[in-house]
Formats: structure tokens, C-alpha cells, sequence
DNA sequence: TTCCTTGCAAATACTTTGCAGACTG
DNA sequence: CAGTCTGCAAAGTATTTGCAAGGAA
């Protein structure tokens, strides 16, 4: 259970572990498609469980903070989705342009990119952005 | 100069050249940044183009439906930059999360692994985000 | 003269902020 | 009990839409 391990991370920079975290924590542990903000917060409608689209931010941000969510801008969707990190390797993903669906592609292919990027714009890269997007075998 | 062949699709498609048009297309083809939709709209001003907001946004719009520019999502950026694609490669960026500067990458590396994305995932490919960001020279 | 395009106002979508009351530790 | 967290209202930012007047061909 990740939830006592969290705990301590919250207590760690002087947060608490609420009703709302935890119910949050919880979806996104179960969930396998990485959830927009409202995605989360009609869930939780759906299962009784009250909490306000702004909990949601302030709970998806703090979880940011902490390492434990990835924030993802998939390609040209307009809004951001969240997905554990917990256990998981850094990864990409690709998007169904006609039904939504969502893969996760289980490789990144950028370390020796990121190097070569390097030596050549003198940047020092810090992070990136990789989304594909298509059509799922169902909308072909 | 473009602006003869562009009015030509324009025209192929039932539209006009316009003043406004004139001045969205001649503005991306002398920056070379990417611009965002107020950058735009602010460079204009400043050099007393009357044009509004939603008309850049109209603008850039039909510029891409032709094909002529191409709409870019940088890394949690959260609004849309548009730049030529006029003569270009296709090509991603990085950008500095100080100071704003983006930098064009002149390579793409996923041609390769857009075939072995389709044969694992059997998607069909159509497009693709890669953006980077960190700290330029400068702000390092 | 046709009908596409523009500007203005307003609407929509996503996300953040302020504040008073509720809850955690 | 202290201080964090939540809900509600409102504000902020990015983008789109409706409509009547203006402009291109």
C-alpha cells in the first residue's frame, strides 16, 4: 500500500494526509489511463465521493511536488493529465485522435538525443515532451 | 515572396488575401521565433497593424489548415506557438524555462521509432509532439 | 454584388487564487 | 490547539463563436 509511504512524504515538507488525497491517490492507483483533472473529479461524482475540481488541482500539483505524479501534455489536447509514477519507468504514450484512447509506449529513445543536444545548443536539458498521436486499431 | 503562391491556396479553398493576412504571414516569415498568438498580436501593435486578437487566432488557423504553419505545444508551455513551415524540415525545440528563448533542434530521430511504435502498438502514427526544455547558456 | 473576413462582445475551457470554515496530527 | 486543507466564489489565461459591418474579387 502506497498510501503510509505517501504519508510520510506529505509530513516530510509539513502537509497532512486527507480524506481527499487519499481518494485521489487511490483512483489514480487503480486507473491505467493517465486523467485530466476532470477526469478525476467525475470519477470520484460517480463514486460518491465528494471533492471539488479546485481539490483536484491543488491535490494533482502536490503530488507533482512531491515526485509522485507525472503531469503529461499530450499532443495538441489542451488540457494536462496526471498518472502515478510509483514503480512505473519513465515512459511516453500515444493517443487515438478519434476515441481517446491511450497506450503507453514503453520506451524513451532520448538519452543519447538529450547528450547530442546538448553538446550542440549548449543547453543544459532538464526535461522533455514526447507524444504520439493516431489511430487505435479500432478507428483505422 | 510568398504571399502570391499562399493567396493562390487561399483562393483554391474559397478565400481571400487580406490585409490582416498580409501582415500574419509577413510577421512569421521575418522572426524567428515561434510566436504565440498574443506575440503576435502584440508585435503588430507595436508596429501600428491594426488587427485583433480572435483575427490572429483565425489567422493561424487557416494558415495551418493550408498546410503553412505549423502549430507547436511546447513543454508545459500551456498555449500554442505557430512558426513558417515555408522551406523548413520538420524539426522540434527547446526551450529555456528562465528566460523564455527557444532554440530550433534540427533533427529528428522518429522516423524509426514510429514503425516500431506501429508495429507494437498497431496504432497508425499521424503525428507527434518533441520538445525540450532547460537552461540556455546564459541562465545556466 | 457576392460572400468571405473582420472587430467587438460574449461565451467556453482550463487552471489558479482568496478567504472563511473544517479537519489532521 | 495550531496550522493545513477544503469548498465556494471569483478571477485569470487561452481560445472559440455569433453577428453585423467592412472589404476582396
Amino acid at each position: 500500500m502506497l498510501e503510509s509511504a505517501i504519508s510520510q512524504g506529505l509530513r516530510a515538507t509539513g502537509r497532512r494526509m486527507t480524506r481527499t488525497r487519499k481518494a485521489v491517490l487511490a483512483l489514480l492507483e487503480r486507473t491505467h489511463q493517465p486523467l485530466s483533472a476532470t477526469d478525476i473529479y467525475s470519477q470520484l461524482q460517480e463514486e460518491h465521493i465528494a471533492i471539488d475540481l479546485v481539490t483536484v488541482y491543488r491535490t494533482v500539483n502536490v503530488l507533482k511536488e512531491l515526485g509522485l505524479v507525472a503531469q503529461l501534455d499530450l499532443h495538441h489536447e489542451g488540457q494536462s493529465r496526471y498518472e502515478l509514477k510509483e514503480g512505473r519507468t519513465h515512459h511516453h504514450h500515444i493517443r487515438c485522435q478519434i476515441c481517446g484512447k491511450i497506450v503507453d509506449l514503453l520506451l524513451c529513445p532520448l538519452k543519447k538525443l538529450t547528450k547530442l543536444i546538448e553538446e550542440r545548443t549548449k543547453f543544459v536539458v532538464d526535461d522533455h515532451t514526447l507524444e504520439f498521436s493516431g489511430f487505435c486499431p479500432k478507428c483505422q
